[in-house]
DNA sequence: AGCACGCCGACT
DNA sequence: GTCGGCGTGCTC
């Protein structure tokens, strides 16, 4: 990776005719390298850093990002560029800054870095066809057609149609084509006519498509706080007026109203002149937080999210980039944002897994929104009732500034808790104080919410007779049952396949059905409870755009008494129906092979459990689990979680996991298993000779003697790489990208999690 | 990533 | 005799 800084001689911008202006370039291809070219005169007057060029390249031609003027290296001949691609520069100094810093850190390709970052379909794509055809921005803006009447005598003969339409326009000014054909219907011949006569004048208005068209909100204001909350304000407020980089952690259980602070802080941040960036998980799971901003802030606030479609999201990059828009609000690639003037950059729920990208560019951008807050000076403001233990460790060792909202708005209590022992009663999924719970709900009339982190009917088919269980082809796991659509499949890669009714492998004509799924829960409480009303909300029931509002809102309206569910339920929509709360299989995701799976757990428990009593009635959770004294379940079911971090930390401190030291994963797959376990030995080969080489004291772990897992039909390996130091790592992952050469059925991703960034 | 060059197997 | 396999190397 280059390690060069980006530096600007502006002078050489203005030196003419001496020495041919050449330029440094990245290519979005995963080379380590950048490039120079020739800036041939006539695109001179056109070309600064952060446009985009076309270029040269081998035998072809691709797009390419101008990163600075350059002195041309000595000796080489080189290719003239072909074209300037924007009018503007994409992207200002300080933001390639922040992309460099990137693709260093992330050992990835600056090129890709810069492409990552711009919304997709600006692009233009490589080309490998030779003549040289007309070079647009490979983009698309719309544009609107106006109409304007002119002062000039209709002519007798025009009637109808075209005389009612010049009226209104004489009356109205300018009217978009968009509008006249509401009004009047098809009316373009009408239009083109009226132009002709020189009655009415047609212009071309560049508009951008919005993805709140149609939507209204009512205004609200800043609401009281809580003396709690106005001390996290005051705390912030004075961070941003020192106009210093200071991060904060806002630890605030559900309900304290961590919303609020966000948006009295970001009120500040406008007033003082500077803007405000919000990354949350999944903006599309939270359609309530964006309306709380629209409802604060109304306009200038710009959304960012996959739901978007292409040309939505170029708009939204277009009016952020020209300063039209005082807030971005984004899942976590808003992180690119081309927002300049940045005061407060808010990671809501910053504990969210969502926010790590884990193909291509593997970045983070909870990591980067500190790394960036520390660019622009700005408040950086991480949100969370159940931080990452990192966090929390940061805030301790006083690397980050801590908040506290120990209490809810309101004084509400918290849900009262218990734990129910299912170890000895699994036959039935729910137990009897389950049952009793939730029918004591149904009948004061009260709204429940069950939790299961597993979708399906039954988790799945075993044959009793000979003990053969249906096996994803490409996965090596077992297949999911799905009742309703009477298919088994895979929950990895979506493969398919009709549920059988008889053994495959023994004829055996009854399958016994093993585990349970959400869809599982669902038929039982039907069958337990004849006159409820019931939902169920898993990725099986919200496919489709709209699919999560559509459910969440019967719900707000009353319409469910027992909503079942995996993790989306217990995100984002506040339901302050609901006053039960039952988890099944607390420990579902505990014992994963991964050492952070006790904090995940604990983290969409308490989330979970703190969906219970947020309304005016006080809630109550059930907790039904097998080993209910492990502290990621007892400590989540106290609303603990100080004593949770502490056990973790200790745990965490005795195998040298983070905080307490750094890892990184290579990791390595292939179409082909032989091919995966040469390449993985030899890599962890070059690891070992490098580490001894450079008196490294690295641990490095695996390959695992067989690869580890089969996923969408490729092998998948993987060394882990875990030190004290960060620094020593990353000099062994570095001379490991320069000497490690891999066959190219093999491909290879270098993780690198978690930080130490402060 | 593409795209070429380059050296070994089954085919009109 | 050639078409084509994918290993290796390069792209200012």
């Amino acid at each position: 990776m280059t390690t060069t800084e980006i530096k600007y001689t502006q002078q050489n911008q203005t030196v003419s005719g001496k020495q041919p202006a050449t330029v440094e370039v990245a290519v979005p291809l995963p080379l380590d390298t950048t490039f120079h070219y020739r800036v041939p005169e006539d695109l001179a007057p056109r070309i600064q850093p952060g446009v985009r060029v076309f270029v040269p390249f081998g035998r072809r031609k691709v797009t390419a990002y101008v990163l600075r003027f350059s002195t041309p290296p000595e000796g080489q001949q080189l290719k003239g560029l072909l074209d300037v691609l924007d009018p503007e520069p994409l992207w200002t100094e300080a933001e390639l800054t922040f992309f460099q810093w990137i693709a260093d850190y992330y050992l990835h390709p600056l090129g890709e870095v810069l492409k990552t970052a711009l919304p997709t379909g600006i692009n233009l794509q490589s080309r490998s066809s030779v003549d040289g055809e007309a070079v647009s921005g490979g983009k698309k803006v719309r544009h609107e057609r106006v109409f304007s009447a002119l002062p000039a005598d209709a002519p007798v003969k025009l009637r109808g149609k075209g005389l009612d339409i010049l009226a209104f326009l004489r009356q109205s000014g300018s009217v978009s084509s968009a509008e006249l054909k509401v009004r009047f219907g098809e009316c373009s011949p009408n239009l083109r006519r009226l132009v002709e006569l020189g009655l009415v004048r047609m212009s071309e208005h560049e508009v951008y498509r919005d993805p709140f068209a149609g939507l209204s909100v009512t205004k609200d204001s800043p609401k009281p706080l809580t003396l709690h909350q106005q001390q996290a304000l005051t705390t912030i407020l004075t961070a941003l007026d020192s106009r210093y980089f200071s991060p904060f952690l806002l630890h605030g259980i559900t309900g304290s109203g961590k919303t609020e602070v966000y948006l009295q802080g970001i009120a500040h941040t406008l007033a003082a002149g500077r803007n405000a960036l919000v990354l949350v998980p999944e903006i599309s799971l939270t359609p309530q937080l964006v309306q709380r901003f629209r409802a604060r802030f109304c306009d200038g606030i710009a959304v960012l999210h996959s739901a978007l479609s292409d040309g939505e999201r170029y708009d939204e990059w277009r009016r952020i980039r020209r300063g039209e828009v005082r807030i971005v609000i984004g899942a976590r690639s808003a992180i690119f944002a081309p927002l300049e003037r940045i005061g407060i950059i808010v990671v809501d729920e910053e504990h969210e897994a969502s926010f790590k990208q884990s193909d291509g560019l593997r970045y983070n951008a909870r990591d980067l929104a500190l790394v960036r807050g520390q660019q622009e000076q700005a408040v950086v403001l991480l949100g969370s009732a159940t931080p990452l233990i990192t966090t929390r460790f940061a805030a301790q060792q006083g690397k980050l500034g801590y908040l506290s909202l120990p209490e809810r708005v309101g004084n509400r209590p918290l849900p009262a808790t218990s734990i129910i022992n299912t170890r000895m009663t699994a036959e039935s999924p729910l137990s009897p104080q389950l049952i009793e719970a939730l029918a004591d709900n149904l009948e004061r009339g009260e709204q429940s919410l069950l939790f299961l982190n597993r979708r399906g009917f039954a988790s799945w088919l075993v044959c009793p007779a000979c003990g053969a269980d249906l096996q994803c082809p490409n996965c090596s796991v077992s297949l999911t049952y799905h009742r309703q659509r009477r298919k088994s499949l895979c929950h990895y890669c979506d493969y398919q396949v009709p549920a059988p009714c008889i053994c495959p492998s023994c004829g055996e004509l009854e399958l016994k059905e093993m585990g349970v799924g959400t869809e599982r829960i669902e038929h039982e409480l039907l069958e337990q409870f004849p006159g409820a009303r019931i939902a169920r909300m898993d990725s099986d029931t919200t496919s489709g755009k709209g699919g999560h509002a559509r459910i969440l809102d019967k719900v707000g309206r009353g319409e469910v008494d027992i909503l079942v569910g995996t993790q989306m339920i217990a995100k984002g929509h506040d339901f302050p129906g609901v006053t039960l709360v039952g988890v099944l299989q607390a420990e579902g995701s505990l014992y994963l092979p991964d050492f952070r799976a006790t904090e995940r757990t604990f983290q969409v428990l308490s989330q979970v459990i703190g969906r219970a009593g947020r309304g005016e009635l006080p809630g109550r959770v059930l907790l039904q689990a097998m080993t209910p004294d492990h502290y990621g379940i007892a400590y989540a079911a106290d609303h603990d979680f100080e004593r949770f971090y502490q056990e973790e930390l200790l745990f965490r401190q005795e195998l040298n996991y983070p905080p307490y030291g750094f890892l990184a994963a290579i990791k390595l797959s292939a179409t082909s298993e032989k091919s995966l376990t040469s390449a993985a030995e030899q890599s962890a080969a070059v690891l070992r000779s490098i580490k001894s080489r450079l008196g490294l004291r690295v641990e490095i772990l695996g390959p695992a003697p067989a690869p580890l897992y089969r996923l969408r039909g490729r092998f998948r390996q993987q060394i882990l790489l875990k030190d004290s130091s960060r620094a020593a790592l990353r000099r062994l992952l570095i001379a490991y990208r320069r000497e490690q050469s891999l066959p190219a059925t093999v491909r290879m991703a270098i993780d690198i999690d978690p930080v130490d960034l402060l």
